[in-house]
DNA sequence: ACCTGTCAAGTCTGG
DNA sequence: CCAGACTTGACAGGT
């Protein structure tokens, strides 16, 4: 089994790279010459862009492949003060260029839309802004000139005191969605409300792939369990996919607060999953979402490379040897 | 240079 | 019905 890993937005290796800068809305108002203030807007995405650049650079010289864009490239370009804004198409080339610099490498990228999309929303207004919200992270994606291999993950969103009804109204207003952004759509397990078997049946509804967020299940599994067939299911998810299937991972704060992520990633779970599907999936890639971002990655590699079953295929991929045939 | 409070968003909880 | 918690990285203003 080969697993692919890569880590979120921000490196704690590259000094001032952060490809989230923003503008308060605040001192966006502060600004007396509105022209003026559009233009540092401006400026700022063309920064995170630059910075994210810098970050996929880095990530080739430590051979990762799999990396989660920053869904704050463009600051404030969801708020309404700024409605009538449109910077794409100043930013196309820096698009591009991301574009070509991940297709030229063969990466793995995604977005994950923050929390406020929301399609089980029974809100107007806010289905309105979570449908605005994804097409423009797919728009990013097609600036970049990416495929549908480039995911937004989402989570299925509020229960408002009615699981069913929420994941029905997810299923109806994800129909209603142009079928070209639809395919770009992951969704994910979360650690409150939709468990990993509620959000599969989701993803089997709507023939939408499912990422596994390992953490997430152990803090919200209903009572399931997580084992082979429940994996089984999940995998056959992304069937069809021209990606390998991709899960979470990410360790608990602590005891007092078990939903936390901590710095760095736990090696033992993760070793334990992924011994237990080695025998059904040929190529797995795993999300470390630890505060350390790249350096637990490096430093979880460092970990698994001293294990007898594992062999590193280069820094950031290693092979699971299968131990246990039977 | 560093520290503390504030900011974005939507949902959920408590009062 | 409304205020506050939740989450996260970064701003903003202070020392």
């Amino acid at each position: 089994m080969i697993v692919r890993f890569g880590y979120v937005a921000m490196s704690m290796l590259v000094k001032n790279a952060s490809p989230s800068k923003t503008m308060t809305a605040t001192s966006f108002i502060s600004l007396s010459d509105r022209e003026a203030a559009v233009r540092k807007l401006e400026r700022i995405a063309e920064e995170n862009l630059a910075n994210t650049m810098r970050l996929l650079r880095h990530n080739r010289a430590y051979e990762v492949h799999l990396y989660r864009f920053s869904s704050k490239l463009v600051p404030l370009v969801s708020h309404e003060l700024l409605a009538e804004w449109n910077p794409f198409p100043l930013l196309e080339p820096a698009f591009r260029d991301i574009g070509d610099y991940v297709k030229e490498h063969d990466m793995r990228v995604s977005f994950h839309p923050d929390h406020f999309t929301v399609l089980s929303t029974p809100k107007e207004d806010v289905l309105s802004s979570s449908y605005d919200d994804l097409k423009r992270h797919v728009l990013m994606l097609d600036l970049m000139g990416l495929d549908e291999r480039a995911k937004c993950n989402i989570h299925i969103g509020g229960a408002y005191g009615n699981k069913e009804a929420a994941m029905n109204r997810f299923v109806t207003n994800f129909e209603q969605m142009d079928a070209h952004i639809g395919s770009h759509i992951t969704l994910e397990n979360d650690d409150k409300t939709f468990t990993a078997v509620e959000t599969l049946g989701v993803c089997e509804r709507l023939n939408v792939p499912m990422v596994l967020d390992v953490h997430h299940h152990q803090v919200n599994s209903g009572g399931d369990e997580l084992d082979i067939e429940l994996w089984k299911r999940i995998a056959r998810t992304w069937e069809g996919q021209r990606v390998p299937p991709k899960i979470h991972v990410s360790s608990p704060k602590s005891e007092k607060d078990p939903r936390g992520h901590s710095d760095y990633v736990e090696e033992e779970p993760l070793l334990r999953f992924l011994r237990m599907i080695q025998e059904v999936t040929p190529n797995l890639d795993v999300m470390l979402e630890a505060k350390m971002k790249d350096a637990a990655l490096l430093r979880l590699m460092d970990k698994l490379q001293k294990l007898d079953d594992i062999r590193l295929v280069d820094q950031t991929t290693i092979e699971l040897k299968n131990t246990n045939p039977s």
